[in-house]
RNA sequence: GCCCCCAUCGUCUAGUGGACUAGGACGCAGCCCUUUCAAGGCUACGACCGGGGUUCGAAUCCCCGUGGGGGCACCA
């Protein structure tokens, strides 16, 4: 994959890294990461550190990249800065290129000339292409400054084709002399990733729709080299949530309020799972009919570049919840505990392992995020829980009613020296019995008492884990509580 | 304005001329289970953009509309 190190690493790259990643694995080749920073206008600090963040955290780290070396470095455009020169200046002594000396001012100024003709399709007006090759030579030779532009034909069309779309003819009239490599020596996008891909034996070119309409362009580029063309897959873009234009930052903003994000190293702090946030851009652009909960290597397994979409697909962040929650039920009772552990550390509630283990089997379906885990059990680890008064009072009864309830069922409890789950329910359930009351009520009242909370994971396992003092302190206060509020009408 | 791409339930998709009464998933609604919340199970609702062809037969092939998206830089 070849991002560029020019903003924030977002979903739409992520997912043709992840089938760049399935598709290396699938055929045995090597997944590349090749940092395009040609632009240093829009170089952004820190962004080659996220696109490799990123890829770690989603767990599939390129096998080829500035980090990792390889036989195909360096991975990075700027540092490959001779190679462009070289096969640029090939293109222009096979005639399929020349220099161009036209100032940005002139080209302005042509540009507005023929906008203001209403000309179909603004573009080059061709003053340097009619250059003698040889006064070209000289002017570049005596340090005039150029660009060098490809040399579109003029004359019929061109046919590239597309592993999803099939043939795709363009007639040339259309196409423009564009700039392949810029006045301060670099190249552009169109001259690098062919030369690269070239020379580091890309044998798949998957990359973003938006690609589409310089598209032959580059099979002109790469033909005129005389290369083999690699298979070329234009994937569809994300559109927004309500399907009407593509994610814009305006539209990360509003995801982030309801804590989804379009930037990948976002997820891991806002709860997410790699495995889910896999699985979730894996089915956008990607056609599987059943069975759509896949881990990485079942991906794997499955993929195939011929069951890729060429349609472009709406991101839906339910599903991601969805996809979210059922990878954190698939996982251990170890892996998921150490995966939310780090949220009570940081709550600053005394975590123990032990108890960890005990509690993740209770809560793990009830999570959508990782860190849904402090509403459902951070209880556990406090000393104390103040739970709302008027939450402890249960549905038809009053305060004192409740109080009464509530002191019975420490008369139980504080009975039984064993306060294990097994032990306690019989006797809960055999007085919500006799004393004509219903489940709901009693339960209610004990797990606002003993969780502060009226949601929370099932209440007998919950105490035999908060512990029989605790519990019974709990219940007491839960008892003055309530005989406060009945003295106070 | 010009060029290009796309088109099946609200959304992601299966479907490659007859197996389609169009399948799955998310969401939504109901029921079951149930000490809360979930999870799980079951059921319901829900689509081939329109018009022409081709064919014995079209969701599937062709054309034209329409709609949506993308692109028109010394950015990628």
């Amino acid at each position: 994959m070849a991002p560029s190190p020019t903003g924030r690493f977002h979903l739409g790259s992520a997912r043709t890294a992840l089938f760049d990643y399935l598709l290396a694995r699938k055929t045995g080749g090597q997944f590349i990461l090749r940092l395009e920073d040609t632009d240093q206008k829009r170089f952004v600090e820190g962004s080659e550190e996220e696109i490799m963040r990123s890829l770690d955290w989603l767990g599939i780290t390129p096998d080829e990249s500035p980090l990792h070396g390889g036989t195909f470095g360096p991975y990075r455009q700027t540092e490959r800065r001779d190679l462009y020169q070289q096969r640029a200046n090939e293109l222009v002594q096979k005639g399929s290129a020349y220099p161009c000396f036209c100032s940005p001012e002139r080209l302005d100024q042509s540009r507005k000339e023929q906008e203001s003709r209403k000309v179909d399709r603004v573009r080059y007006d061709g003053l340097c292409r009619a250059l003698d090759p040889s006064d070209a030579a000289k002017r570049v030779a005596s340090g005039e400054k150029y660009v060098i532009r490809f040399k579109m034909s003029h004359e019929g069309a061109t046919t590239a084709h597309d592993h999803l779309r099939g043939d795709i003819v363009t007639e040339n009239k259309y196409l423009d002399d564009t700039v392949i490599l810029k006045s301060d020596g670099l190249p552009t996008y169109h001259l690098a990733a062919m030369v690269d891909d070239h020379e580091m034996e890309i044998t798949h070119v998957l990359r973003g729709s938006e690609w589409l309409p310089s598209f032959p362009l580059h099979v002109n580029i790469v033909r005129a080299f005389g290369w083999d063309e690699p298979v070329w897959i234009h994937l569809s873009i994300f559109l927004k949530p309500s399907g009407k234009g593509k994610m814009s930052k305006r539209e990360s903003a509003e995801a982030m309020k309801d804590g989804h994000s379009i930037f990948v190293d976002d997820f891991k702090g806002l709860g997410y799972t790699p495995e889910g946030v896999l699985n979730w851009i894996a089915l956008m652009g990607w056609g599987v009919a059943e069975d759509d909960v896949m881990s990485l290597d079942e991906m794997i397994q499955r993929f195939s570049i011929d069951t890729l979409t060429p349609s472009p697909a709406a991101i839906n962040f339910q599903k991601l919840d969805h996809f979210n929650g059922t990878h954190i039920r698939l996982l251990t009772t170890e892996d998921l505990s150490a995966r939310i552990k780090p949220y009570f550390v940081a709550a600053g509630l005394p975590v123990e392992d032990e108890a960890l283990m005990k509690i993740t089997p209770l809560i793990r379906e009830r999570l959508v995020t990782l860190d849904d885990c402090l509403a459902f059990a951070s209880f556990f680890f406090k000393e104390d829980v103040s739970p709302n008064p008027d939450e402890l009072i249960a549905k038809g009864l009053d305060a004192k009613q409740s109080a009464e309830i509530a002191k019975k069922c420490l008369e139980i409890l504080s009975a039984l020296s064993d306060i294990s789950h097994q032990v306690t329910e019989p006797p809960m359930r055999a007085y919500v019995e006799s004393a004509g009351l219903n489940a709901n009520q009693v339960f209610g009242i004990l797990r606002v008492a003993v969780t502060g909370q009226k949601v929370s994971p099932p209440l007998f396992e919950s105490m035999e884990i908060i512990g029989r003092e605790k519990v019974l302190s709990r219940l007491r206060n839960a008892i003055t509580s309530l005989e406060n509020m009945n003295m106070s009408p």
